[in-house]
RNA sequence: GCCCAGGUGGUGAAAUGGUAGACACGCUGGUUUUAGGAACCAGUGCCGUUAAAAGCUUGGAGGUUCGAGUCCUCUCCUGGGCACCA
């Protein structure tokens, strides 16, 4: 390369060319049967906005491939795939707002969804991809449901559902923020609806145990962790006077029952019912139930009434009033409270509003009942022989007591709640199950079966769900096909669009062979992003969703990146799917997802979160138009740490382009020589490979960056630079400029892909500095610096020269030495008076 | 209220307890260019100064240490999540 044929860095001239060829050479596609070392770099797939690719998405897809990149270039067999989430609500209202059918725009979509992301060059293998609304895909989504089902996990339960009555549909819990909906603004009311439920609290211990053996981004364990919500405490038993009704109520406090002195149980609470004619109940019933959710989140005023009734309170036999009020919620415990007002603030303040008693039977420290309750610790009084326990330590004793009594046992509460899976929607997977009124008069369902006593099926170990599914049976012909349908319109009825087509529900009992119905309800499409990490390693696969041996090979996935958002949805979902999946013997070797997971942050805009309604949402397409794929990658990895995210400016993005112009300008521009590297240029070669490298593998991308941008402008200031020390800048920079990379690795002579090189090696013996700058300190504070030009000298030495220089000797002049510290290489520090 | 994550120049940010501000953006001056842009060179925390020196500086207040952005205690502010969870 002479001065004379110099070629500008045009980037469009260089990265389509460089991504057919990747593509042509299949240098990211490694061979799934017999790859030695097998890495699988997986990532969150998108979910395909209409609107296009997202700036936010290429920072995420980025921060993974570079990931890839290093890795491939390390030695390792990476498996990097790329798929769509494309199913769901959100396509299906795009679908609706511009008049095309649902399954018309995911075509669209998807060619320009993939179009967009091809062009940042990723290493993926495009020979995998997968989209969840591909019946080949969702056939085995439908399968998994149907496991589900035979292992009981799955059944019918009524449920209040979320509303939205300008959409007149169903929202899922996600889409209702803060008691609205999250596209129109309305009110959410609640709804009784039958619907099909997973039954992912049984899994509820599982869930949370497993979260100590992964390696995770810690707030996402966190937020996981208190999703679960695991409280320990006990159950006790109250006796309705004059019935033969219990109220059991869930508590944390058992010791603290012989200050209970009242009860109260939720306005939806069943037993409810049989109050109705006291006064005062009905009229109450009706004002709550006209408050919707966000008025009775909002308004923590203490509401209530009296019920008329008694319970007797286990421990004394003491009767206390049993009260309604909608401070209680159905939805959590058992949906009754017993109510302590000395230890409790919530019950105090109900006691205060209402005036009833309050019974102090904790003592401590600071306890005050004039002002507010005494929830902290201290020892039991008034409690009949549990006075003087030690509590809440001591609890236990009370739990003993209960049980010995049978009024109560020790009892774990968890938060989390069954998983509501049925969508009243049109863009989803059908839910592959019939249903036979005849067979359901008769009480049988599929469990009745000789085909589900032939299956080993968990059924006994779920128990209590037979009841839920009478009539039901599942559909084996998968997939059942979603058909193309014109009125996919959401109906608002509770039923899905395709109860309106016989064509599509009319079935025959698979049991009595009768008529029956198929369900018309999709399911959620967190079931089919559940799993998806299964489906890619064998996306060809028509006798398995996964395959075996391929599963033992790939899987789970070596490393998981992708936004916290889905800290507990998604990745909740899909620890639970792959624990049954386990219990069922469907996979042998793991039972988490994902062993490691790296939670990235997200890209702002002008300090604020991108966002349509606000129209500030960068779209990348015409930056790498002009700037190419290169210089956008490199600069949002560039912003800050990728764990942190980062604020889109566009003057930074010129800065970045300028870097890989002058890179491109050092290797072109110049004759490159081969002579042998003195010790300065082995040290800052080796010791930037080292920093980059570690840098890397802790997805600390900036400051990778801003190393290989030093080591350039040491090179860019020599007077020559050899061909050793472009290789490395070259394969330093490669996973963040993959492109520019490859142009400037041929044009060094090589012949394969640079992204299949070796990374570079760094010898520690070669990093150590002939000099070394040395800073004195007097007192702590720097007074002077030098340059030592043998590292190793004596501390005598080092003071010997320290005191010749000027600053130093000031500060020294009159006082006293009393200590002095050396660190060898860094510092001398004299501490005087 | 509870739980996370953060507070460092004009900006994005760096800093195994060891020279705070690496690396960039921006800005200033210069070279080059018909001009603009680009490229290249020099400078750039604040205060001060012709230039230095000295002083100040990681939200605030204490503490540990020869030495603290970093460790400890208290406190203020910002962002995010959960929230009448019994």
């Amino acid at each position: 390369m002479n001065k004379g044929d110099k070629k500008l860095y045009i980037p469009s001239d260089i990265e389509r060319k460089w991504q057919e060829k990747w593509e042509e050479n299949k240098i990211y596609q490694p061979d799934m049967k017999s790859s030695p070392k097998p890495y699988y770099n997986l990532h969150m797939f998108p979910y395909p906005s209409a609107e296009g690719l997202h700036v936010g998405n290429v920072y995420a897809f980025t921060g993974a491939d570079i990931h890839g990149r290093f890795k491939r270039m390390q030695g390792y067999d990476v498996f990097q795939p790329f798929g769509l989430d494309g199913f769901g609500i959100h396509s299906e209202n795009y679908a609706l707002k511009i008049g095309s059918h649902p399954m018309e725009q995911a075509g669209k979509s998807e060619n320009r969804f993939y179009d967009q992301v091809k062009s940042l060059g990723s290493g993926y293998d495009w020979s995998h991809t997968l989209e969840t609304y591909d019946p080949d895909y969702y056939r085995w989504t439908q399968w998994i449901f149907i496991e589900l089902f035979k292992a009981g996990l799955a059944y019918r339960a009524n449920v209040k559902v979320n509303w939205c009555p300008s959409c007149k549909t169903v929202l899922a819990d996600e889409q209702v923020i803060d008691g609205q909906c999250e596209r129109c603004g309305s009110t959410v009311e609640k709804k009784d609806l039958e619907q099909w439920m997973f039954r992912i609290t049984e899994y509820a211990e599982q869930l949370l145990e497993g979260l100590n053996r992964i390696d995770w981004t810690e707030k996402v364990k966190v937020a996981q962790h208190n999703w679960i919500g695991k409280s320990e405490g006990a159950r006790v038993i109250f006796r309705v006077v004059d019935s033969s009704t219990d109220l059991s109520v869930f508590t944390t406090r058992p010791d603290t029952l012989y200050g209970a002195t009242f009860m109260v149980v939720s306005p939806e609470h069943p037993v409810v019912e049989r109050w109705m004619d006291n006064p005062g109940v009905r009229e109450y019933i009706g004002k709550a139930s006209l408050k919707d959710e966000r008025e009775r989140q909002e308004n923590k005023d203490k509401s209530g009434v009296f019920s008329g009734a008694y319970a007797i309170n286990p421990i004394n036999n003491q009767q206390i009033p049993i009260w309604i009020a909608d401070y209680v919620l159905m939805s959590y415990g058992t949906g009754a409270i017993m109510a302590v007002p000395a230890h409790d603030q919530r019950d105090y303040d109900f006691a205060r509003e209402h005036e009833l008693p309050m019974i102090q039977v904790v003592d401590g420290e600071g306890a005050d009942l004039s002002k507010e309750a005494y929830t902290g610790e201290g020892k039991l009084i008034n409690s009949g022989e549990w006075n003087g326990l030690k509590v809440p330590q001591e609890k236990s004793k009370a739990i003993q007591d209960l049980k010995a009594k049978g009024s109560g046992e020790g009892f774990v509460n968890y938060h989390l709640r069954d998983w509501l899976i049925s969508r009243q929607r049109y863009w989803g997977p059908p839910i592959p199950m019939i249903y036979c009124q005849h067979c359901a008069d008769e009480g049988k369902s599929w469990f009745d079966t000789d085909d589900a006593k032939e299956q080993k099926i968990l059924f006994s170990h779920f128990r209590k769900t037979k009841e839920d599914v009478a009539g039901w049976y599942p559909d084996e012909n998968l997939p059942v096909k979603l058909p193309v349908i014109d009125d996919y319109k959401p109906l608002g009825t509770g039923n899905s669009p395709l109860g309106n087509h016989p064509e599509f529900y009319e079935a025959t009992c698979p049991a009595c062979g009768g008529k029956a119905q198929r369900e018309t309800d999709v399911s959620d499409t967190f079931l089919d992003s559940a799993w998806y990490f299964y489906r890619y390693i064998s996306t060809d696969n028509s006798a398995h969703p996964w395959g075996k041996e391929l599963a033992d090979k790939w899987l789970p996935p070596t490393i998981y990146t992708g936004g916290a958002e889905h800290s507990v949805l998604h990745l909740l979902y899909a620890r639970f799917v792959t624990k049954v999946f386990k219990d069922l013997g469907l996979i042998s070797s793991f039972d988490e997802p994902f062993p490691r997971f790296f939670a990235h942050g997200l890209i702002i805009k002008d300090g604020a979160k991108m966002s349509k309604s606000k129209g500030n949402v960068v779209v990348p397409d015409n930056y790498i138009k002009k700037l190419g794929s290169d210089t956008l990658r490199t600069y949002l990895m560039f912003l800050g740490p990728f764990n942190m995210g980062g604020d889109f400016r566009d003057s930074g993005i010129e800065g970045m382009n300028r870097f890989l112009k002058r890179v491109w300008t050092i290797l072109t521009a110049q004759t490159l020589v081969s002579t042998p590297l003195d010790h300065t240029a082995n040290s800052e070669m080796h010791q930037t490979v080292k920093g980059v490298t570690e840098d890397i593998e802790e997805f600390r991308y900036n400051t990778a960056i801003a190393k290989i941008m030093t080591y350039y402008n040491y090179l860019s200031r020599k007077d020559e630079v050899s061909r050793i020390e472009a290789k490395v800048l070259l394969q330093l920079l490669a996973p963040f400029a993959p492109h520019l990379t490859e142009e400037l690795w041929h044009e060094l002579g090589f012949e394969e892909s640079i992204h299949i090189s070796s990374w570079p090696e760094y010898d520690n013996a070669l990093i150590e500095r002939g000099v070394v700058v040395i800073a004195v300190q007097v007192n702590g504070k720097l007074r002077g610096t030098f340059e030592l030009s043998a590292p190793k000298a004596s501390q005598e030495e080092v003071e010997k020269i320290a005191h010749e220089d000027q600053g130093v000797q000031s500060h020294l002049q009159g006082k006293t030495i009393h200590k002095v510290i050396y660190v060898p290489g860094k510092i001398l520090n004299f501490v005087v008076s």
